[in-house]
DNA sequence: CCGGGCCCCTGGATGC
DNA sequence: TGCATCCAGGGGCCCG
């Protein structure tokens, strides 16, 4: 099929956003939540991206909480008085699974690839962190020490589905940039856990050109709606199908049919028919429709 | 301080 | 058919 036809959602590669990560959040809750983590073991490549892992053993996971398209687990003890958390990224192509532990002598990976980390809980269960292109994050790390260890983590912007993201931050924000405004959105300093996959949709939505430099108070309005309103709904669908991203329990997410701009480039805008465009912004590729989506 | 651009990585798609 | 090359992309980092 010509690229020009577009690729069909189905077979989209996808990265975990906003709601993808709360999705995940959601079925960690009831599995780790004031579990004992007994044993750790974590990939020794040169390349993996962990910090602090050794300093999960014999600790206490208090709760599952989100930031962005991070999860937070507060541990107990706190150790340094300043709450140490296990924060995790799941990058481009991070999953978790959570399964009985293997018996001991036995592969405790058998049949899987890709496994980057196992924490070993007090309850028989072993959660393993799979991830082929090991983008994504694992870190102990107390709040002070956010700008060190994951600095997007200390220069995030509010939670797109909190009251501290209204309108006017969105408008100052934007209008203090002279950047294409899909980089804004993708810079989580401006509002935290928006990816590639939301922010076309919410521009959509919203009808700004996703090139945008300037985009005034009432379009800022209408774009604050389109993400509140898009995220909230992806959530309730537990996210975007995509191929090799999996949820806890193995299943994907059912908001792929209602993807309206992401992915579909080559195909008639729900709107006006016209054909939707592909271009490259912010190093991203980007879907939009010309006609309903003007500089 | 900000922002543009490059880089990390590897499976899948594409090209020859 | 098989090998080589390209591409995707979150965010860290460098540099202007």
């Amino acid at each position: 099929m010509p690229a020009a036809e577009g690729n069909g959602a189905g077979s989209l590669p996808g990265v975990p956003e906003l709601p993808e990560v709360e999705s995940v959040r959601r079925q960690l809750v009831p599995r780790l939540s004031g579990r004992r983590i007994v044993e750790v073991w974590w990939d020794p490549h040169p390349q993996a991206r962990f910090h602090g892992v050794d300093r999960l053993r014999n600790r206490r996971i208090e709760r599952v909480e989100r930031r962005g398209k991070f999860l937070l687990c507060p541990l107990d003890p706190a150790t340094e008085g300043h709450g140490e958390q296990l924060v995790l990224h799941l990058g481009m192509t991070g999953s978790l699974s959570v399964e009985p532990t293997s018996e001991a002598g036995a592969d405790p990976d058998a049949g899987l690839t890709h496994v980057r980390a196992r924490l070993d809980l007090d309850d028989g269960h072993t959660v393993r962190f799979r991830d082929p292109r090991r983008f994504g994050r694992l870190s102990v790390v107390a709040p002070d020490a956010y700008a060190e260890v994951v600095p997007t983590l200390a220069v995030l912007g509010p939670e797109p589905l909190s009251p501290g993201f209204t309108v006017a931050h969105l408008a100052e924000g934007l209008a203090r940039s002279r950047s294409p405004v899909k980089a804004r959105l993708l810079d989580q300093r401006l509002v935290a856990g928006v990816g590639n996959i939301y922010a076309d949709e919410a521009l959509w939505q919203a009808r700004i050109h996703p090139g945008s430099r300037r985009v005034a108070r009432p379009r800022a309005a209408l774009l604050h709606a389109a993400i509140v309103e898009i995220l909230t709904a992806a959530i309730e669908r537990e996210g975007t199908t995509f191929r090799d991203y999996q949820m806890v329990n193995g299943s994907s997410g059912r908001y792929a049919t209602f993807l309206a701009a992401y992915g579909q480039h080559g195909r008639p805008c729900r709107r006006c028919g016209t054909t939707l465009r592909r271009t490259v912004i912010a190093q991203r590729g980007t879907t939009y429709c010309p006609t309903c989506q003007r500089i």
